[in-house]
DNA sequence: CTTGTAATCGAACACTGTGTCTATTATAAT
DNA sequence: ATTATAATAGACACAGTGTTCGATTACAAG
């Protein structure tokens, strides 16, 4: 993906995506104007629209890289065939809570959850019943596991990636009501 | 709240507020300018301005409507000890199908999303634990239920109000796997 | 190390939308 | 009918946009 690039465009990029991840932790992106935002990365305005149209198409390329990196993950955890394994869900969670600044901010958007949702459905998960409320469970779900991720990062992460591993699982394989 | 106010005053809001929700039908409201909104919805740009900062606000104004209306849902409905009864939510779920197009843009917006969470957790449940798993368990499922609401108005509501109580009702209290 | 390529830069440009103001007209409340 | 106030058209300075130019700088390949 981002390997084969130039330096400069590297750098660049690596500068806008970092400033925007600051500025949008403090404002909604829809008050960050692009000459704010290169100016505060120290990047040529001409520059930026060189490789964007504008702040949303620069965030939702950030999106799709943070997609990527979680779509290899989860492709390197998988191979045993059992998804939803502890040490599985552990990883991802880790891997979030090294880049918890930049995850609190993508878990607010919606094109965000919507690739994340896309991602989790390519698990091959098997089920009691095929009636219609298939999807409705597998959407209350995966909603659910986002939403706890989303508290968890706002509050710090205070609890270890493996606790959280443990309640997730509780929640799906135990009830709602089983606490 | 919009009782006692002029004539005008009220048809100017309600022209903005339904030129806004058929717009954000289409596109994003980052790509929808003030002077856009007023000449749809043919109101002058700054009678526009004598309500509302820009269009993100009158967005809010809106969602607070909304959730004015449910506020008022639930203190009708629960008066009975008794919350999340069936015909309670169904009752939810069948205004929530009346206005569709309406809801369905909300359900997008994170600041919506979090207003519906600060009214659910109103409700007084009582929980079996109160351990650091008690407001994590309750963000999964109110987070769950919204995700499933938001699907079945995308779908076009296939099934009936009561049938979608009914599977809430059994995804909380049967659990994730009871099917 | 040298050289061709390409990315960044500063500056300028026309353009669109913004936010505010004024004088004028239309409408609601009493 | 009178009075108060909301909506209007139009104008204004201003900020941000998106594009262009040539000059400069950094890179990667040979």
């Amino acid at each position: 993906m981002s390997e084969n690039m130039d330096r400069r465009v590297r750098m660049t990029k690596a500068l806008l995506r970092d400033t925007l991840a600051e500025l949008m932790a403090k404002k909604p992106i829809s008050k960050i104007s692009v000459k704010e935002l290169c100016q505060e990365a120290g990047v040529n305005r001409g520059t930026f629209y060189a490789h964007y149209a504008d702040q949303y198409e620069l965030l939702r390329q950030v999106e799709l890289e943070v997609i990527e990196n979680l779509k290899n993950f989860l492709a390197h955890y998988s191979d045993d065939r059992m998804p939803i394994k502890e040490g599985n869900l552990r990883g991802i969670l880790e891997y979030a809570r090294q880049n918890a600044d930049l995850f609190t901010v993508l878990l607010g958007e919606q094109s965000f959850q919507n690739d994340l949702f896309k991602l989790v459905k390519l698990v091959p998960f098997q089920y009691e019943t095929e009636g219609w409320e298939k999807t409705y469970i597998l959407d209350f779900a995966i909603s659910g596991c986002l939403s706890v991720l989303r508290k968890w990062l706002q509050e710090g992460a205070p609890e270890s990636p493996g606790e959280m591993a443990a309640l997730v699982l509780k929640i799906i394989y135990g009830g709602l009501l089983s606490f």
